[in-house]
DNA sequence: TAAATTTATGTGTGCGCACACAGAGAAATT
DNA sequence: AATTTCTCTGTGTGCGCACACATAAATTTA
C-alpha cells in the first residue's frame, strides 16, 4: 500500500545518530557535530522526512496565539464581513491548537488605533493581522511587528511593505476599470457618469483614490463611447437630506447622467435618498454585499454590486497566519487578490 | 489565560470512573453500565469536553482513504478543474493522515464508469466522491455506498438520493436565468438567441435541460423585451465544418440573432468556428474557464463567461468529507451550491 | 594537572487519545 | 457445584514528536 512515513526513528536510525539528534538538527538547536549534522540532512533528504503535524502540534502543547486588529463593526456594517471571515478562520484553526483572539478600535480615529496596537504588543502573539486603513500607523504597527517577531498580516488595505508577511484583498485600481466596464456596458453615444465619493477623509483614502484612477482610465482607453466623468464627494454622508440635494443638482447640471458609481460600500446611502424612479432611470454600481446594499439590489435600485469578497479577506487572513506559522510554509504569496465579483439579483443568493 | 482544554482524563475523575470507561462511551462501544454510562455522559456535557483532533488522529493510526471518481481529464479539458480541485483538497488533508485516490472514467462510457465504480467498492474506502453523469449508474453506486458504509459525495451533477452526504454544485436552473439576464442586458426591441447544446446524449443531460428552463423563464417573465429563444442540438461538436454551416445557416434564417447561449463549457468550439467579426456582432455567453474560453475571452469573441467554480467543487468535495470523516461534525450541508460568477475581461484575472 | 566550562549525544517523559488486554464479578450453562 | 460465557471495569502501550535531563567527551581555564 503507501509507504509508510518516515519518522524521526527512522531518520536517526539512518545516519547512526539518536531521535535527539535529530531532533536538534530539524530545529536547530545547535550541539551537533558537523559531521553528524551532514549525515542527518542526508538521511532526511534521501528519505523524504515530512514532519508529522499531529504529533509535532500534540507534542509542541502549547497554543499559538493570533489577534485580529480590526474595526469595531458598529461604527460601519462593512466591517461585520472581515470579522465573520475572522471567526470562521478562528473555528477552523482552533482544533490545532491556535487561539485568534479579535480586538477592535474606532475606523475614525487613529489615535484608538495606535492605543489598541500598543495593547496588543505589551503581550505579543505569535500572529497579527489587520487592515491597515491609517498609512502611518500601520507602518509603524508593521516595524513593530518586524522588530518583535510577530508575523503580521495586512488586508482590505495595500500597503506595500516588505515587514509583513502578505497582504489580502482586492485591487483597488482593476476595481475602478471593472466598475466602469460595468456602467458602460451597453451604452453608446455621449452620456456622463458620476464617481461618488462618501468618505470622511477622501484625501488619505488612498484605495479610493486607486479605484478612481482605474475609473478613469478605462474610459481614456475606451474612445468608442464619448463619456464624460463627474466627481462628487460627500464628507457628511450620514446627513440624508444634505446628500439628496448634491445629487439632485448634479442630475440636474447633467442631464445626461446616466450612471453613478459609488467606490464604496455605502452605495445604499445613494438608493436610500432618492425615489426609486430616479434610481431606475440610472445605472448604479456599488461595493460589498452589506445588508443595506442588498436589499436595494434587491428592489432593483442598485444593478450591480462589486464583491470584494471581504468575508473571505478575514479567513484568508487567518489561514495565512496558520499556513505560516502552524504549517510552517514557505514561500506563502506575499500577494493576495481576492477576485472581483459581478453580482446581479440573479446570482446574488449564492454569495450570502 | 484561556481554560485549559478538558481531557479524557478529567471526564474521568468526574464521573468516578476509569479512562477507559469514558473512551467506551465517547465510541459507543457497549460494556458500560447503565449508571456509569450516565454518570460520564453528565461530566461531558457539564465540563463541555472536546475531544482532541490532533491526538485522536495520532492515536487512531490510521489512514482515512477517500477515492475520487472522475471523467479522464483528457476526453474533456472541463474536467482538469476539479481534478485540480481534488488535488488541492488532497494536499491539504494529507497532514491529518487522509489518503486521497483519484480513479479515473471514460466521460462518454457508462459501462467503464461501472467497471471503475466496482474496481473501488472491491477495496471500499471511507469516502467516495463522483459526478453522477450517468443518473442509473450513479444511483446505483449511492446505493452500494450506503450498504457499505462509505461516506459518498456527489457534485458537478445534482441527483436528489438521500443515500449521499452531499451534493455540491452549480444551481443548473439559476445559471440558465443568469446566462439569460446576461443576453438581455442592453437590449431592447424584437431579437432573438440562440441556445447553443453542444452535447452528445442531449436527452440524458438533465442539467443542460435545467439551464434551458431557467433561460426559458426569463424571458417569459420579462415582458418588456421582445425575444424569440432559438434552439440548436449539435452533437457532433467535433466537427468544425458541420457546426460552421449549421450555425451560419441560423444566422442566414434569424437576422435579427443578438445572442447566443452556449449551455457548457465549449463554447469555444463555437468562437473556433466562425470569424470574428461575426463574433463580435454576437453577444456570447459561455460557461467555465477552460483554457480555449479564456483565450477568446481575451479576444472579445466571447463577452461573458459564468464561472460554475469547478476547482471550488472538487475542492468542497473533498472537505466535506473530511469535515465529516475526521472532524465528524454533525449536520453538513446536504447541498451546497458555489457561486456563479460572472467573469468578463476586466476580473478574469482573479479567477485563475 | 585538576577543575570548570563547553560541546556533543543519548535517554526518558509526556502531550491526549485509541485500543488491546487482563481481570473481577455476575449470569448462564453444564 | 463447577464450568463456561458474558458484562463491566481498569491498566498499559504506543502513535510521532518536543523538550528536559543526564552523561560523556572535548575544550578551556585556573
Amino acid at each position: 500500500m503507501n509507504p509508510k512515513r518516515v519518522r524521526i526513528k527512522d531518520i536517526a536510525d539512518k545516519a547512526g545518530v539518536s531521535t535527539g539528534t535529530v531532533d536538534r538538527v530539524l530545529h536547530e538547536r545547535g550541539y551537533v557535530s558537523e559531521d553528524a549534522r551532514q549525515r542527518v540532512l542526508d538521511a532526511l533528504e534521501e528519505m523524504g522526512y515530512e514532519r508529522n503535524l499531529l504529533a509535532s502540534a500534540l507534542a509542541y502543547n502549547k497554543a499559538i496565539r493570533i489577534v485580529a486588529l480590526m474595526p469595531d463593526k458598529s461604527t460601519d456594517p462593512y466591517w461585520e464581513q472581515p470579522f465573520a471571515g475572522v471567526e470562521q478562520g478562528a473555528q477552523f484553526v482552533q482544533p490545532y491548537g491556535i487561539e485568534v483572539e479579535t480586538r477592535f478600535f474606532n475606523l475614525f480615529e487613529r489615535a484608538d488605533f495606535r492605543r489598541q496596537a500598543n495593547a496588543i504588543l505589551e503581550n505579543p502573539p505569535a500572529g497579527l493581522l489587520f487592515p491597515p486603513l491609517f498609512l502611518q500607523e500601520g507602518q509603524w504597527l508593521l516595524e513593530q511587528c518586524r522588530e518583535k517577531g510577530i508575523a503580521a498580516v495586512t488586508f482590505n488595505t495595500q500597503i506595500d511593505d516588505a515587514a509583513c508577511l502578505a497582504y489580502i484583498g482586492q485591487d483597488s485600481y482593476q476595481s475602478g476599470v471593472l466598475a466602469a466596464r460595468l456602467l458602460n456596458f451597453g451604452l453608446s453615444g455621449k452620456a456622463s457618469v458620476l464617481l461618488l465619493n462618501l468618505e470622511k477623509e477622501i484625501a488619505n483614502a488612498r484605495h479610493l483614490l486607486e479605484k478612481e484612477r482605474g475609473f478613469r482610465d478605462y474610459f481614456a482607453q475606451h474612445q468608442g463611447s464619448d463619456i464624460q466623468v463627474l466627481r462628487l464627494d460627500v464628507e457628511q454622508f450620514e446627513d440624508k437630506e444634505a446628500l439628496r440635494r448634491q445629487l439632485e443638482t448634479q442630475l440636474h447640471k447633467h442631464p445626461d447622467l446616466t450612471g453613478v458609481f459609488v467606490s464604496n460600500s455605502r452605495a445604499y446611502r445613494l438608493a436610500d435618498c432618492l425615489p426609486s424612479p430616479t434610481l431606475r432611470k440610472l445605472r448604479i454600481v456599488g461595493f460589498d454585499l452589506v445588508a443595506a446594499n442588498l436589499q436595494h439590489l434587491q428592489a432593483e435600485n442598485i444593478d450591480f454590486l462589486i464583491n470584494q469578497n471581504s468575508v473571505e479577506q478575514g479567513y484568508n487572513s487567518v489561514l495565512t497566519l496558520y499556513r505560516h506559522l502552524f504549517l510552517k510554509e514557505k514561500n506563502l504569496p506575499a500577494l493576495q487578490y481576492l477576485p472581483l465579483d459581478i453580482v446581479v439579483v440573479e446570482n446574488v443568493a449564492y454569495y450570502l
